[in-house]
RNA sequence: GCGCGUGUAGCUCAGCCGGUAGUAGCGCCAGAUUGUGGUUCUGGAUGUCGUGGGUUCGAAUCCCACCACGCGCCCCA
């Protein structure tokens, strides 16, 4: 048998009313921050994120879905969106449209890493970025919108965590003070992170190994090494997100493996998660335009959610609330009934109502189906209703039961919807 | 990529010191008055015991490999 390959997943019914749930808040609040969706390939030029998400990154070393293309080119599925909007932007100059620098998107991103639960090789990212711009503001904005969308789908218990990983320039001092300090102690960390202390030092300061505990309380803070701009630009950040009322917590251990960010870089954690406890990460790229080969500067600041852990987080609590629900099933008892309800059905579906119509002459047979459909409410008609020109409607949870006229059907369902 | 664990009906699982698969629960199908479901009762269907190989007279049960999933590491969304 033919199955779905490792690390990728259907997402069925009723599952899938709950994505698109998550879509549409999140087009919602986007809308009301004013950004606009762009939507790029999802295969680009393998070169597009070596350079743009960085050689030394373990996605580009090790996680690229790649393939050569028949003439050669090397393609590559997209492990994540930023450097492609970068590049559309770059492309089509959008830094010439007026008023045009708030994108979002919404869509699959494929990495080949070990699939767990929470990490899919197929997953969804639902992300933004505000190019043009290097304001502390934007950065706060930023933030606050991709909060604003965990709390419009209902997720709690999420933890803000912020930090500023500096310029390259304060960046490079910092990672040659932390080089030189761990060389010393290299003997006493775990065999991983003596590797580490070498090739990216940066990555020793989030390890979960307990034996370097100690050596990583003792280690210098980056927040010691920045620049005066950097410095000022994180306080305010932090200043901003207080003033909006949003919690956060300064990690200055915060790392985050994409080579780009500069200055902001922030994450948010959720308990119910398990080891993959990041539902959303994301941060300032200032240099990123002109390494992708633009001759214009365009400093940007962007997220992206993961869709699957979000959905994962707010599944359960969101199942009780009938979400996806059919409103409407209409038990029609026999050929007349059913002539009769064909045009019935066809408006109260223009009225938005989702509506089932049954042709199934048995009331007994029609009434479990309704039942298993999860239907709402049934209408029953039959001989005695239409010679009556009024309905039976029941709801379905209680089994109360109302005659009503044709033109109160709609108003009776939707009044109990909420 | 590494380590540990799990893999039996649609789902949750029992069986596992080798001897023809469970009246198991839930679900599914049919029936119990010709227009009233979800609670009850009766009957029924369903499994290459993850896949492939090995040991054995005989393997769901022991061994090996592979695959899938779970947990942890790495890393990230």
């Amino acid at each position: 048998m033919i199955k779905a390959i490792r690390g990728t997943r259907d997402i069925l019914p009723p599952s899938s009313a709950v994505w698109n749930h998550v879509d549409s808040v999140a087009r919602s609040v986007f809308r009301t921050f004013n950004y606009q969706e762009i939507r790029t390939p999802v295969f680009e030029e393998t070169a597009l994120f070596a350079r743009g998400v960085g050689e030394e990154t373990d996605i580009v070393s090790k996680e690229m879905y790649s393939f050569d293309d028949r003439d050669g080119t090397s393609l590559t599925l997209r492990p994540e969106n930023t450097a492609s909007v970068i590049r559309a932007y770059i492309e089509h100059r959008l830094d010439q449209i007026p008023g045009l620098k708030k994108l979002y998107y919404i869509g699959p991103m494929f990495r080949r890493e070990r699939p767990q639960k929470g990490r899919y090789r197929q997953f969804y990212q639902i992300g933004a970025e505000a190019i043009g711009s290097d304001s502390p503001v934007i950065d706060a904005e930023v933030i606050e919108l991709a909060i604003e969308i965990l709390q419009q789908c209902g997720v709690k218990g999420w933890r803000l965590l912020i930090n500023s990983v500096g310029d390259p320039e304060s960046r490079k001092r910092y990672v040659d003070v932390l080089r030189e300090r761990l060389a010393g102690v290299k003997d006493k960390l775990s065999p991983d992170n003596q590797r580490r202390s070498e090739t990216n030092p940066l990555r020793v300061l989030d390890s979960k190994e307990p034996q370097d505990e100690p050596v990583i309380e003792a280690l210098p803070s980056i927040h010691e090494y920045l620049n005066e701009a950097c410095r000022a630009h994180f306080a305010r950040v932090c200043e901003l997100l207080a003033a909006r009322g949003i919690p956060y917590e300064v990690t200055p251990r915060l790392v985050r493996g994409l080579d780009y960010y500069t200055k902001t870089t922030f994450e948010i954690r959720h308990g119910a998660l398990g080891a993959q406890n990041s539902i959303l990460g994301g941060g300032r790229y200032n240099g990123l335009a002109e390494l992708l080969g633009s001759r214009v500067a365009a400093p940007g600041i962007g997220f992206s959610i993961g869709q699957d852990r979000l959905v994962m987080t707010i599944e359960e609590a969101l199942s009780k609330t009938g979400l996806g629900r059919l409103d409407l099933f209409i038990a029609a008892l026999g050929d007349a009934a059913v002539n009769h309800c064909a045009q019935l059905a066809a408006e109260l579906r223009r009225s938005g109502l989702s509506v089932e119509l049954s042709a199934d002459p048995k009331l007994k047979r029609a009434l479990e189906t309704a039942n298993k459909t999860g239907a709402r409410f049934t209408l029953i008609v039959g001989d005695n209703e239409i010679a009556a020109g009024t309905y039976a409607l029941k709801e379905m949870e209680s089994g109360n039961q109302n005659v009503v006229a044709r033109d109160a059907i709609a108003a009776a369902v939707r009044a109990s919807r909420q």
